[in-house]
DNA sequence: TCCCGAATTATCGTAAAACAATAATTTTGT
DNA sequence: ACAAAATTATTGTTTTACGATAATTCGGGA
């Protein structure tokens, strides 16, 4: 994906775990394993505002754009 | 809301109109503006990847963080 | 090498909202 | 004043975020 995901590294940086994370944000474990493994497809700004804001960080921190269109979305392809 | 988005000032860099860019992106000019007018509440990560490939930036140039906890969507509010 | 907690993965369900399509209204630049 | 750009409004579809839960796996001690 294109668009990628940093969470683990600003987590290990914080030197916090996932789990406390989720508690804080008041996310699941599983759906933040998602999003942190860069599955999720989409994400909500009240999720990313509380994670930035647990992690004290900012948005470009977590979410990086790699320079490449990804177009697995685009209804031809596969 | 505390994540704050920048289309506009990016727009205005690039000197590139919202129209130009919904038909780069393939989104209505509608729903560019509601994004850009801070009125979304989400976004696909296949939005962001397409709005920063043509307007040659980083997700950090689009969404930031104002260093505050919105908690508009926390159940207990109003 | 057991344990145990952390993390991942998988399912199922629900509610939220992204986004399309369209059109009307408003704003803005010239 | 005019035309293009932008906003706003509506309605409908479909995606998917996220919850709840549980089973499986991974990883670091003791």
């Amino acid at each position: 994906m294109a668009i990628k995901v940093y969470l683990e590294e600003v987590l290990k940086a914080r030197g916090m775990t996932s789990k406390e994370l989720s508690a804080l944000v008041g996310i699941t474990e599983a759906n933040l394993s998602i999003l942190r493994s860069g599955k999720a497809k989409g994400i909500r700004f009240s999720t990313i505002n509380k994670i930035c804001y647990y992690l004290n960080c900012d948005v470009g921190d977590i979410l990086k754009f790699d320079g490449i269109l990804d177009m697995e979305d685009t209804e031809d392809h596969e």
